[in-house]
DNA sequence: CCGCGATGTATCGCCCCGATACATCGCAGA
DNA sequence: TCTGCGATGTATCGGGGCGATACATCGCGG
């Protein structure tokens, strides 16, 4: 998951940690907020795995050996080959794994780099999800009218209604896809 | 999380893991899962922790000594006296662990069991968290418009729609409890 | 009588989050 | 000038939740 993310972000330019979480934030902030203790310990798998290589900003001596400071300089991270055919691996795939809650977001993000048809297979797949979870919340609303409790019914309610919502704008992407691909 | 929402549901009547599994996807279902993996570990620890006893439904000798058989019979749960203690102790605080994204839907869900005023201020909480969040997004957006990809653009405008309308609901829920108090 | 889907209990590894610690930098105000 | 504070920056730790998986029983229709 985050890995996807790091992949993507890391694609368009090389970035250190802190710009990374702000990236993660800007691009995804209503949905995931990906804290630092997931996003190091991801780096050190990448890295170690070999899709992303550390570009230590060092190398300025600037002069006088003001070395010897144990100076803690920022990591810059950048994508290896490997990584941008692991980037493009994981942009391929369309299972449950690209249209799951958490999971849909990243995928979306990128969808720009994404083939057209994995594209519409996602957004497919993600629709079909909402649809059970809808069917779901429906028959679960209907057992609660009957037990009364008014807050319950009230966030079951408004749960239906943000699921349907989201099948609504999903259907509308699907079309524009649609369009844009049978010309 | 899982604690509240085990207490609360286990408030209205005695139930064993799967049955409470099925209610917690028919109350929370547009929300939250918990699964098994989740479930039974926090009943172990609600157990040691004294808040929940097993009430074995054995004690059903039959007859004839069917006995000797480690058949695994249902585990039946309930609150103890403890239990319900911690869960109306639960029910009183109105503090960030209240307004939390996985956090807010449980406590909505016992809000016929809370107090009133607690409830004011676990909606405030809740909706200035979302504030927060939508001013983020609205910066987010401006500067994701002049990158121009149109699928993160989607992507943040549906999000933040998202969140307005969440800021809504709860700004008429508020207003509800409100005159329901001052009467 | 067989198989299959619902009921039922339970674990394992992975991932992520919030809290926390610590260090540096630039700048505004005493 | 020095002082302190907020932004930048790297990093770890404990805990909790998730999906996958395993396994056993029950009732029912073919």
């Amino acid at each position: 998951m985050l890995e996807l993310a790091v992949l993507g972000l890391l694609h368009e330019s090389p970035l250190h940690g802190y710009e990374l979480r702000q990236r993660l934030k800007a691009t995804l902030g209503s949905f995931r907020a990906f804290s630092y203790g997931s996003l190091y310990p991801t780096l050190r798998r990448m890295r170690d795995a070999g899709w992303i290589a550390e570009d230590d900003g060092n190398a300025e001596v600037v002069a006088g050996a003001p070395a010897l400071t144990g100076r803690r300089g920022k990591v810059v991270y950048k994508l290896t080959a490997e990584g941008k055919e692991r980037f493009t691996e994981l942009l391929s795939e369309a299972g449950p794994s690209s249209w799951e809650d958490e999971t849909f977001g990243v995928h979306f993000a990128f969808f720009s780099k994404t083939d057209p048809e994995v594209r519409v297979r996602i957004l497919e797949g993600r629709r079909s999800r909402l649809e059970e979870r809808r069917e779901g919340a429906r028959t679960g609303l209907a057992r609660t009218r009957e037990r009364l409790d008014s807050y319950t019914l009230q966030l079951q309610e408004h749960g239906l209604e943000s699921v349907e919502r989201e099948v609504r704008w999903l259907t509308e992407l699907i079309e524009t896809e649609r369009r844009n691909t049978n010309r």
